[in-house]
DNA sequence: AAGCCTATGTTCAAATTTTGAACATGGGCT
DNA sequence: AGCCCATGTTCAAAATTTGAACATAGGCTT
């Protein structure tokens, strides 16, 4: 099926959460804005922090599938920030809103996804144990969001961030370092 | 209500008449384009000229109802062509397809339409016959329409024809003249 | 503090729209 | 002549949208 209603629903309320902050943001105004009945509303979504989970989830998916190289951490912070670059307000109002625990959790799923996919490729011809992968994973990816975190809260600099290739040169050093401690 | 589908079809059929001529766009092409089911389009329409000439029709009333002051009869060529410029694939497609008639048609009907508007303010506080004022309407409005005509079988040259602004000065003259003449 | 206003959610049935399947037709191609 | 494919049509089932009504709760005013 198509849904182009809850495609247009969804596409309301990024262009509204651009213009206002979250908790100026009704029901009603979306379906207004949208051209349909408030109930149409209630058939798709719960309500509006179900609908925001629904936008965030499908954004993290989006881009975890459209993840283009995995050989390139840079790349996929790229395509991240892009997107919260484009809908700097959107974000801005999320992340200061009631719900900013659910943007940081999306953030960080990101984080360890694109770590993951990462990490995955360094470690494939080293015999390292499953717990070192995944304290890998936990380490870069929390920095890395860690990162992105501050970046957020300080105002979201149009410029990438230029930490962020430090950070990214650091990331890379970490599988090294824990396959050199393994073979300890 | 939104019709979300009627215009997806309409989005879908402009985007493949900017890529192919008509003859070579099926009803299957167009709902595969835009994921809905073959019935659906029948629901909405009878067939692709039904479809074009929605669209047509709706462009038609839309450029109309936006045409913005009704002093400039530039001002609404110049909306008019950026349409097709815009879309220039898309009308050389339908303009050069079966259904030459009915672009041509709505054309026409614009141009008449556009001077109409131009032409009502211009006689405002002159006392001219009826049949004088639809004498200047059909006059300019035809001159009008042999240029685009021409500038669409001449290949659409993206710059707006040099001679617009010619042939709008052209029109100019004629209520002037005919309200002279009417004097007479 | 009471009353008012407005948004929220819910429920329901009716209306509308979408879908899938089947069928007949006709044009183009080999 | 036979085949393939797009076209239109029909139909009933499924999904979606709508309007109306209702109870609730929070914010604001007086």
């Amino acid at each position: 099926m198509a849904n182009f209603t809850q495609k247009a629903i969804k596409e309301s309320f990024i262009k509204l959460l651009n213009e206002r902050p979250l908790s100026k943001i009704s029901v009603k105004d979306i379906v207004e804005d949208c051209g349909i009945n408030r109930n149409s509303f209630y058939y798709h979504f719960q309500d509006i922090p179900a609908l925001l989970e629904t936008i965030i989830t499908e954004q993290a998916d989006e881009l975890i599938s459209n993840y283009p190289e995995i050989d390139s951490l840079e790349k996929g912070l790229e395509v991240a920030t892009q997107f919260a670059i484009q809908n700097k307000m959107a974000v801005f109002h999320i992340y200061n809103s009631v719900n900013r625990d659910m943007y940081e959790q999306y953030t960080m799923r990101l984080c360890k996804h694109v770590v993951g996919r990462y990490l995955e490729v360094a470690f494939k011809d080293e015999s390292v144990s499953k717990e070192d992968k995944d304290l890998a994973i936990r380490v870069v990816s929390c920095s890395l969001f860690g990162l992105v975190y501050d970046w957020l809260s300080s105002g979201m600099n149009e410029e990438r961030p230029a930490d962020i290739k430090r950070v990214c040169e650091l990331c890379k050093g970490i599988p090294e370092m824990i396959i050199e401690r393994s073979k300890n």
